[in-house]
DNA sequence: ATCAGTAATTGGAATAATTCTTGATATTGA
DNA sequence: TCAATATCAAGAATTATTCCAATTACTGAT
């Protein structure tokens, strides 16, 4: 058993170096962060949480620390509208509902198997780096 | 014939009233660059657009009108990562493609009679209100 | 272990897109 | 025509994010 009191969770472990980053103090408990908190926190969120492991951290350096994970593809970054950007360590390839009524970002999976191209109708020769699905909307009353 | 001279398009005819909107002149000749412009402009690409037209118009007044044709489902906004806003005025269900290489973004059509339905897991009960896709890539040099 | 070179961090200033505010103008319906 | 309402213009304010300059930490070679 790794931990007794479902209060406090178990440390994850990281590794010195991550994809070939560097993982500083910082970058590490930027990242663990993301890997507890499944609610796709925004810049500010992780920055307010993460005081409490490293009271002198800048907002600076958890932006610096996210755009290196995002930049190495550990993490995700993701956008809604025009909204502070979020962050996700789900790499898998996947999409995101916003209830608009609760705030909550749920993952959206894909069916087994499936993938966007069997919907889209690509333009030839298009090499496709990145995919962002977002989706707005609300739960009917149930 | 409609237009003689290729040089200045036929003005396209806008009514008064759209989706139960009111077509103030400033918002007729901002939805008139969106017809004529398929590129995707941001809202100061329009406000430079349309101050040929109505030279006294304000770059607030563009974000007014573009955010009234966005909320009567007029026109759609389009964000890609955190850059400027970018306005359509293709209703169809469709995604964007970002071409990286260029900065040209290209509407991608779904396959007929294909939806993002048949390859999402949706959690039941979901209602989707707005969807957004946005494909970011380049081309493979052809 | 020391030292030079490089990378990372901090804190605050700067930036840029967008929104807000206020007063003027225009439009609508009675 | 008049009052009520909606829209517009101009500039100020907001806010997320990036930039900058100075310090600190790390790395690899000696």
């Amino acid at each position: 058993m790794v931990s007794q009191n479902p209060e406090i969770p178990a440390e994850i472990e990281i590794p010195d170096e991550i994809s070939g980053l560097r993982m500083t103090r910082q970058r590490q408990e930027v990242y663990r962060i993301l890997q507890q908190e499944r609610n796709h926190p925004t810049a500010n969120d992780v920055f307010m949480r993460v005081k409490d492991r490293l009271p002198n951290i800048s907002l600076a350096t958890v932006y610096n620390c996210l755009e290196a994970l995002v930049q190495h593809g550990i993490i995700r970054q993701v956008n809604f509208e025009r909204e502070s950007s979020r962050y996700c360590p789900n790499l898998s390839e996947h999409g995101h509902f916003h209830d608009e009524v609760t705030g909550v970002i749920h993952d959206i999976d894909f069916k087994p198997g499936a993938s966007l191209v069997d919907v889209l109708n690509l333009p030839p020769g298009a090499v496709i780096e990145d995919v962002e699905i977002t989706l707005r909307g609300k739960f009917a009353n149930s």
